[in-house]
Formats: C-alpha cells, structure tokens, sequence
DNA sequence: TATTGTTATACTCTATAACTATA
DNA sequence: TATAGTTATAGAGTATAACAATA
C-alpha cells in the first residue's frame, strides 16, 4: 500500500506532503519576472532585449539563429529586438566577411555598460526576497537552482552541438 | 567601490557571481510545466483544468470569481473550463440559494480522484528531477520553495481578504 | 444601481510561410 | 539546392467591453 507515497512523502490518506513543484516555481518566476519589469522599464529595454544582453555577454555569437536557439526564441522573433539594440548602439552586428548571409553578433562597450547596470539592480532586488531565507537554506537553494538549471531538459541548446541538425547522421 | 557586488557576491570586475533568478527559475518553470503536460494529455485536461481541480480540493469556494483570482486567471478565461468539468462530472457547480447570481463550486467524488491520481503522477515525475540534488540540499531547496511560494508577493490572493475590494474604504 | 456570470470583440504575442541574398 | 536573415500572414491565447440575471 502507498507505495508511490514513500516517494513523495504523502500521507496514507494520499494527499501529497508538498505542494507540485510547477505550482511554486511557475508562480515564483512570474513574481520575479513582475519584479524586474520596472528596472526594464527605467533603461527602455524588453524582456528579450535583455535576455539578449545577458547571452552576448558570454561569447560573441555567429549567427541570429544560433541566439535565437539559445535563448529559446524563434529566429523571426528576435529581429526587431536586435533592430533596436542595434539603432541604439548596445550590439555591433555585421556580416560575416567569410559567409556574408550571417551576422556576427557582440555587444559595444555601451551594451556592457547598460547590461551590467541592469543587472545589478535586478540582482539587488532579487537579494531582498532572498534575505527572508536562512542563511544555509539560502546557499542550498542556488545551488539546488543552478544545479537544475544546468540539467539537459532544463539548460537552452548551446550552438553547434550535434543536437542541433535536422538530419542526425 | 563595489558596495552593490558586496551584497550579490559579484567579482571585483563588476560580473555577479550567479545568474539571475528569473533566468533560472523561469526555464525551470518551463521544464516542469513541459514535464507535466503528457500526463495532463492521458487524462484529458488542461493545465487550467488541473489548476481548478486541485484549487478547489482545499476549500470548496463560493465564487466564479474567487477562483480566478485564486488562481490568478481571468474570470473570462476559465468559463470554458468549467463548463468542461461539469459536463465531465468533475465538479458540483450549483447556485447558491443564498445568492442566486453566485455558483457554489466544488469537487465530485469523481474530480478528486482524478486530481489525486494526476498529482500523484505529476509529483513522481519531479521527484526524478529532486533526486539528483543532495538530500540536505533537496530538503532546502523544497523549504525555501515553500517560504517563498507564501510570500504575498508571490502567493495568488486568497478570497475575501480586504483588499479584493475595489474601493478599500 | 451594483454584482455574478456569460458572451462577443479586440488585442497581443508567437509561430508559419513566403521572399531575398548569399553560398 | 541549401542556408541566413527578413517580411507578411495567420493562429493561439488573453484581456476588454457589452450583456443578462439577480440582488
């Protein structure tokens, strides 16, 4: 009996001992999300705008399909986003002088000025919800959080992996 | 210099020492829902069915209107779901003699047990994701999921509290 | 007149398909 | 012929506004 219980920890009535884990995280990263729109707001960037400073930040990027992979966007999705980063003058993006139908993708000097503000100040917030935890607990849960993250079914596609052709010969 | 690195743990080049939470919680969210959603198919409901079904376990709730904001739904939006549910003989949605305008909603013996075993095998599922964390760890993170999952920021708004009313007098 | 639930409409976001240029 | 990027179109999901019943 209830045997699927002493996984989860449910009482012999049934009723689980926790609530769903989407339950809380769904909930959690919309908070977040609401959290950041105001900082966003104050530097005149998106969502993806800054999603897109944060994934050029790391390694410039050869072509928009590939940072549309990354950041799980559709490649259509990301044009008008990269239109005004670039208007702006937060991303360089030129052709590829050896397959000119790419774009090589980098942030200017600026990008990285205004991403890391951005940045800074979303992280500053985030440490205030963060505050309510117990110190070990809240060492734990980033680390449990950056764990997960980096799981396949969790981690976006990175660029040139195998994984990423139609054809898998 | 670097009074805000002080409080995220950023390096002294101005790089913070962890990604966003947002950037990590809202793809797991993702995962999680994405994990969900083939056992949602086998038993025919929606992730907005679910959501009703296991909101109104707790309590039985007075209201259209109450559940939507419960569940943080347009009260539109889950008209449709409801009618579906009735028809399913999942839930009692009945007038309240009281208040003939309101509709009493309420689980059928039926609607829990498909809530029961939906959530059982929801919560199997994640329990896989769980156990590649340490168990200490694991226990944190679950604890810490739930402080901040109740924090009012985060937690969808209970019916009846003073501030659901429009005009806070 | 205000409130509950419902229906009809409009809007936002996203994906799909068609097109241009390079290879 | 195939691929990167772009544009135009259509679809899904959601919110807004108008309506009917009840108080």
């Amino acid at each position: 009996m209830a045997e699927n219980a002493a996984h989860t920890g449910a009482t012999p009535e049934g009723r689980p001992a926790r609530p769903d884990l989407a339950a809380m995280i769904v909930p959690l990263g919309r908070a977040l999300t609401a959290a950041e729109q105001p900082v966003l707001d104050a530097h005149g960037l998106t969502m993806w705008a800054y999603t897109v400073l944060l994934h050029l930040e790391e390694t410039p990027i050869r072509t928009q399909a590939a940072l549309a992979g990354a950041i799980r966007a559709d490649k259509t999705r990301i044009i008008a986003v990269l239109d005004d980063l670039e208007a702006r003058g937060l991303i360089h993006r030129q052709p590829d002088p050896e397959d000119r139908r790419a774009r090589l993708l980098s942030l200017t000097t600026e990008g990285r000025r205004l991403r890391d503000a951005v940045q800074s100040a979303i992280q500053q917030g985030e440490e205030r919800l963060l505050a309510r935890l117990p110190a070990a607990d809240r060492a734990a849960f980033l680390r449990s959080l950056q764990e997960l993250s980096a799981l396949p079914e969790v981690a976006p596609r990175k660029p040139g992996h195998a994984t990423d052709r139609k054809d898998p010969h």
